[in-house]
DNA sequence: ATATTTTTGTTGATATATCAACAACCTGAT
DNA sequence: ATCAGGTTGTTGATATATCAACAAAAATAT
């Protein structure tokens, strides 16, 4: 069998874990006390305020359960709060405290930036030659 | 600021996670009880067998904390054995057990297979790029 | 209107990730 | 021989992933 360090998906975990681990300690060094995935989560309910928590889960493909913890710690560390939905009583609706608010605005213009670090001499048509591949591969593993 | 669903990384950690899903459900169909991480750990036993924990951390890129813990597993399930090192008092020696040996050979047979239905319809050009990029990649995040 | 099914969110159990602190051991310098 | 510093593995705390079971509410069918 292929040597797993020379496989495709090795170079993809290993990808991923370390942009994480840049991502983070980045946060760290401006000072964030938040983690990526906090991060990703308020963000999310920023672009879309009205979204369930199932709908959250869906766009960050994490597990409902996943999205009930992570909001939880968002609400204990006043990132967020939320309220009763008006007309649907199972559902709930969110809001950024000042806090969350100020907290995505500043992590909004490093993002970028870590981004642009962790692309950096790389060709623009190759990042797009990889995402397609990407999308391929979602679809053949979602199918079977 | 570009919507996270289309930058790089989010569909990178999206396919990391959907690849994951179908590796995991793959094993559960053909009736491995094995997570993909313990697979893994096991197979880069068999493939450095005088590796210490903290090197088969390394080359898996996860924690030596993570490591102490899947092994605790993969022993008390009975796929793993280890023994004090014989001249270094801290470091240990890892032996497959039979049920350990027989799950990765099954399982060598099948994992390339999961991996060409994942790759189904890609052009292997692009896959060498793709891997070629995320090289850059991490190399960036870990010079920052 | 009632029964059935679906949707929504929570909880428990287990596995893993990450960070920090730690103990035991090893090495090298003095 | 001793001491300082590095290595190796473990443990605790916390965050997240995943699966399954579940309760409450909503939507649908009859």
């Amino acid at each position: 069998m292929q040597k797993i360090s020379n496989t495709f998906f090795y170079q993809l975990e290993k990808t991923v874990k370390t942009y994480r681990q840049y991502f983070q300690a980045q946060m760290k060094t401006h000072g964030f006390d938040i983690t990526l995935d906090q991060w990703l989560i308020l963000n999310t309910i920023l672009d879309y305020p009205n979204a369930s928590q199932t709908e959250i889960a869906e766009k960050v493909f994490k597990d409902k359960a996943s999205i009930t913890r992570i909001i939880e710690l968002l609400i204990k560390n006043e990132y967020l709060t939320r309220e009763g939905h008006p007309t649907h009583g199972r559902m709930f609706q969110f809001q950024l405290t000042p806090k969350g608010l100020k907290t995505i605005e500043q992590l909004n213009q490093l993002v970028p930036k870590f981004r642009e670090n962790a692309l950096a001499g790389t060709a623009s048509e190759n990042i797009e030659v990889s995402q397609s591949l990407m999308q391929i591969i979602v679809e053949n593993c979602k199918r079977e």
